[in-house]
DNA sequence: AATTTATCCAACCGCCTATGC
DNA sequence: CGCATAGGCGGTTGGATAAAT
């Protein structure tokens, strides 16, 4: 019953592991002057000890002439971390958009780079929206008590400056949590639906990050031979998510403080950073009795709250 | 300087889908 | 229609290297 692997146990003496330069070679040689035709034969002909699916991985991700080398500039990694906002894990996919770039290189880039960034930012890398388990909140009680001691010992050390930007970010995204699931369980018993809820752009910065149906994709990035242009793709790229700084997210702390004790950083609000605020205002305005910290207490340690996604 | 730990990424593995017979 | 096979995809592994202790 069913289908035998790719390489049979009769293939058990082909070469595995890293390829040597010499097969690289023989590849390259037969490929170009034969092209890759059938992948399975393909080893027999070119005089190498391989499966056939290792000859085309190896084409595929490695000697492939227009492969881009390098590290994934900012742009790639924006246009990674939306389009798998919008597409998930389909790295084939992906990399449709990112031409020269392979989807195993797209997927290592997402493993050990955006998926990090992304956890450190709070954020769960597969649904991309803000972390709703309570150890993030141990981190954020944590980070915090490292920012204030840090800051009465050294104020100007830059570790204790890194913390205290992280715990801007990690309450930045607490703030967000609790405003979407809040505003989400509010307007579901309001409209009988969870599905939205009127302040979803205006906390998001109505990104496409949090759309339901894929983002359009600009006509452009549809053939991968054509290349892309940067300016079109700045309308499909999410601008907040990953390129926010420890210095904005110091400045948006500092913003909810005293303004007068904050003299020393340059106020520059990012319009996602004054919307968020403004919302966290109209919240706070909105809501200000003791019952509300309960009700959020009581939602985020209920097992059957609708925090716990 | 030696050892341990973390990070990166090429390559493999197993499953799914498309295609041809 | 059912089966066999090749191609393709996503998840995972393991070796090489860098960084930390």
């Amino acid at each position: 019953m069913g289908r035998s692997p790719c390489c049979s146990s009769d293939d058990a003496n082909l070469k595995k592991g890293p390829w040597t330069p010499e097969e690289d070679e023989k590849l390259l040689d037969y490929i170009n002057t034969h092209g890759h035709g059938n992948w399975k034969t393909l080893p027999k002909h070119a005089g190498l000890n391989r499966c056939g699916k290792s000859c085309r991985l190896r084409w595929a991700n490695y000697l492939r002439p227009d492969i881009k080398r390098g590290r994934f500039s900012e742009e790639e990694e924006r246009l990674i971390v939306n389009l798998h906002s919008t597409l998930g894990n389909k790295w084939s996919k992906i990399a449709t958009y990112l031409p020269g770039r392979t989807d195993n290189e797209i997927k290592n880039f997402w493993n050990t780079h955006i998926r990090k960034k992304l956890l450190n930012m709070g954020l769960d890398p597969n649904t991309h929206k803000p972390r709703t388990d309570l150890n993030h909140l141990l981190n954020l009680t944590q980070l915090i008590c490292a920012a204030q001691l840090g800051s009465l010992m050294n104020p100007w050390e830059s570790s204790a400056l890194k913390v205290q930007a992280d715990a801007a970010q990690l309450l930045q995204n607490l703030i967000q949590t609790l405003n979407t699931n809040q505003l989400s369980t509010i307007t579901a018993g309001l409209m009988g639906s969870q599905k939205s809820y009127p302040y979803e752009g205006l906390i998001n910065g109505t990104s496409s990050l949090y759309a339901d149906e894929p983002a359009p994709v600009p006509q452009k990035f549809h053939s991968m031979s054509q290349g892309y242009e940067s300016a079109d793709m700045s309308d499909f790229l999410i601008s907040e998510l990953v390129s926010e700084s420890p210095e904005t997210a110091t400045t948006s702390m500092n913003q909810m403080g005293d303004d007068k004790t904050n003299t020393n950083h340059s106020s520059t609000m990012s319009p996602a950073d004054t919307s968020m605020f403004q919302a966290w205002e109209k919240l706070m305005g909105d809501e200000t009795d003791s019952s509300f910290w309960k009700d959020i207490l009581d939602l985020t340690s209920s097992p059957s709250s609708p925090i716990q996604r």
